[in-house]
DNA sequence: TGGAAAAAGTGAGTTTTGTCAGTTTTTAAA
DNA sequence: TTTAAAAACTGACAAAACTCACTTTTTCCA
């Protein structure tokens, strides 16, 4: 049975692979006319909060962390992206900075699409339009739903709430049927979850003792997903 | 001086108000040939989250917030939208339910503009295209610094920038140079800052003893808001 | 404009989260 | 395969935030 029936995946999920997925052909082709493809090694940066965007960036596989740092060095994770999804033409459409800084969590193959073919391609297809809009006004809900959480679940309610979102992400690394492995660092997931690493690893410890995931070295395994969406107690 | 100089306040605010300032005329005219106009009470809806649109609203005059309600009642507010804005359109270029509910802080006037016409003007309007694509995109980044902010600071921290940020927007009531009134209730504020209105309370108890701020009433006269931008500890 | 209702403010106790200072386990390079 | 470094994990304590029960002040409308 997959998530959807019992869980709202879509509003913490950006879509952000359906721009191109929909894209006619010929328009796909000039957008992608100049892109050079690269491997990314895990932990490597794409590109840092603050700069100036010279282009956007495409996944063809990997994961990859969009984050911004505090004052006082701490990380926090906005969103993870996947395999199929642009990052970085938010800075590029609203003529400014990044706003948060971009890293692969896993080796990756990212393609690098100049700033002046995506402009160009802005103006001559009119479904690439309509599907940003699409997109970016769909990201508003889930940033709003990100942001509510964070503002008033406890860290039990979010660790829970965001081992099932990252869940799915990782099922394109496992075939169906699979037993699905989260390979994340308590780091991150302490970054996804908003919360010091010791805390991630006390309710990990929890979640283990009552059957809810097992883990193998650092990697997560969910056994009881019904248990997870409970104790994430969302609507 | 302004507090752009000392305090970055673009990255909190959405500048949706740009959107229709910068519509050529015909554009313009095109949109609001339709519009109706309301006068809203204090604390009235204008839409609720997960209901679907029938078109846009322009805030005419007055304070609009955008909040979610989760499954305990708990109101979080997003975003406190003022005169000049746009309200609504995230669903509708979502083609999806509205993400969050909207109602007024204050009296105000509000203009409906129906679907088919919003529609038909982003059909017609390359300005209006680049303005949404443009005004999303930095939504996009001031949602991510309130995700940051309520993940990571502490609720002394959170409440000095959100009185910053909010009096901004009390500034257009008053005259320029005029001591600025915030006239928001302790339960509104404590949404804003997502906690309860005992800790709101009392942090502003302690912002008054420190000659931080004022009370007249209910309403908060900030008295050195270079000590708020201290507190609030934000790069 | 008096008074009832609503909102604001206070205090004490509990729970949650953060921090520090370690030990143990896992990872990955030599 | 060994082993050093990194990551994961644990416990104790401190700090922050939440909840409940209550008093005082403000608002607003009859």
């Amino acid at each position: 049975m997959s998530i959807k029936g019992i869980f709202p995946i879509d509003k913490w999920d950006f879509e952000t692979d359906s721009i191109l997925t929909d894209l006619p052909a010929e328009d796909l082709a000039l957008l992608m006319v100049n892109k050079t493809e690269r491997n990314y090694k895990k932990g490597e940066i794409i590109f840092w909060e603050g700069t100036y965007p010279s282009g956007i960036f495409f996944i063809q596989n990997g994961k990859v962390k969009k984050y911004k740092l505090d004052k006082d060095g701490r990380e926090q994770i906005i969103y993870v992206a996947n395999t199929g999804e642009l990052l970085g033409y938010h800075a590029l459409l609203a003529e400014d900075r990044y706003p948060d800084s971009a890293a692969v969590l896993e080796e990756s193959k990212i393609a690098f699409i100049p700033k002046t073919d995506f402009l160009h391609s802005l103006q001559q297809s009119v479904v690439l339009n309509r599907k940003l809009l699409k997109t970016l006004s769909h990201e508003f809900a889930v940033l709003a739903n990100s942001l509510s959480m964070f503002a008033r679940k406890s860290v039990r309610e979010r660790l829970a709430l965001q081992l099932i979102v990252i869940r799915e992400k990782y099922k394109i690394n496992f075939q169906a049927g699979m037993p699905v492995e989260i390979n994340m660092s308590r780091e991150d997931l302490a970054s996804l979850v908003g919360t010091a690493r010791e805390n991630v690893v006390r309710v990990l410890t929890e979640f283990k003792q009552d059957g809810i995931l097992e883990t193998k070295g650092r990697k997560i395994i969910v056994q009881d997903v019904n248990r997870l969406i409970e104790i994430a107690n969302y609507k």
